[in-house]
DNA sequence: AAATGCTGCAACCGCAATGCA
DNA sequence: TTGCATTGCGGTTGCAGCATT
């Protein structure tokens, strides 16, 4: 044709257009699972996105998710830029407020937390906690607390502990999981001498490698999923701790 | 038939990271 | 170390084609 490219234009162009090695077409399902699952763990981040997804790239991505996904999501409810139920940012009640969760926010306990280590974990996170034990405080702090459903299979909100802990592994970086980073992450463990924690650091870094597509519950009502149900992955890890947590949002 | 609005997607833009002399 | 070119990336725009009025 008689357009004028610069090498720039022509590159963007090869690479997403022209290469021979394009899928082209439309998104299978499976498809935009993927993508509204790696979107929940990675955002924006089409690039990354996009190299688990053979023959799309990035721009293909980021179009179909600005053009469909997201449309998509909203018609279910759904925030595409948070993943949660669009009814969370305008109500507080704690029973409307529960957050959907993705496999990437969850991380499963261990069995192995004593209950004083679960209750410093709760003191240190300040959470609003409905299941108060033992009794209140004369500033109005419950003086300790029940958590029935933190036991081993069970899982905490990555998002929520990290704005308390500051920076914690993420599933992708799991493979250089260290005691240490555990350590850094999750101060309020306590998890004590380098090799009675090994365990503990094993059960986590196992847990964020196996973590898989499912359980987007909005759970307010029904404890239902909120995505398709052919998007659920029955093998997922559990999440039985929605109803505690859901008091953080 | 014409005007208008909407949608999907290729292309553009600007910035940061990287490579290299 | 520095300066320039190239590459990678994410946000945004332009526009052709289609639907609606």
């Amino acid at each position: 044709s008689g357009l004028e490219r610069c090498g720039k234009s022509c590159r963007l162009r090869w690479i997403n257009y022209l290469r021979p090695d394009l899928k082209r077409g439309t998104f299978s399902q499976e498809e935009e699972d993927l993508i509204i699952h790696l979107h929940s763990m990675l955002g924006n981040k089409w690039s990354q996105i996009a190299a688990q997804l053979p023959g799309r790239t990035d721009n293909e991505v980021k179009n179909f998710w600005n053009s469909y996904i997201k449309k998509k999501l909203r018609e279910r409810g759904i925030d595409p830029a948070t993943h949660k139920p669009l009814a969370e940012a305008t109500t507080t009640s704690p029973t409307a407020c529960r957050a959907v969760f993705s496999d990437a926010e969850l991380v499963p306990t261990t069995a192995a937390l004593a209950q004083d280590q679960v209750e410093k974990m709760l003191d240190s996170l300040k959470m609003p906690l409905d299941w108060p034990v033992g009794g209140v405080a004369g500033n109005g702090v419950p003086e300790s607390y029940q958590m029935p459903s933190l036991q081993e299979g069970c899982a905490f909100h990555m998002g929520a502990l990290q704005q308390h802990c500051g920076a914690i592994p993420s599933a992708s970086s799991s493979s250089t999981l260290t005691a240490a980073d555990v350590g850094a992450a999750l101060p309020w463990l306590e998890l004590g001498p380098t090799d009675t924690i090994s365990g503990h650091v094993d059960q986590y870094a196992g847990a964020l490698g196996e973590l898989r597509w499912s359980d987007y519950f909005d759970g307010a009502l029904q404890g239902q999923c909120v995505y398709d149900s052919g998007m659920v992955d029955d093998d997922a890890v559990q999440f039985d701790d929605v109803h505690g947590l859901s008091s953080w949002c």
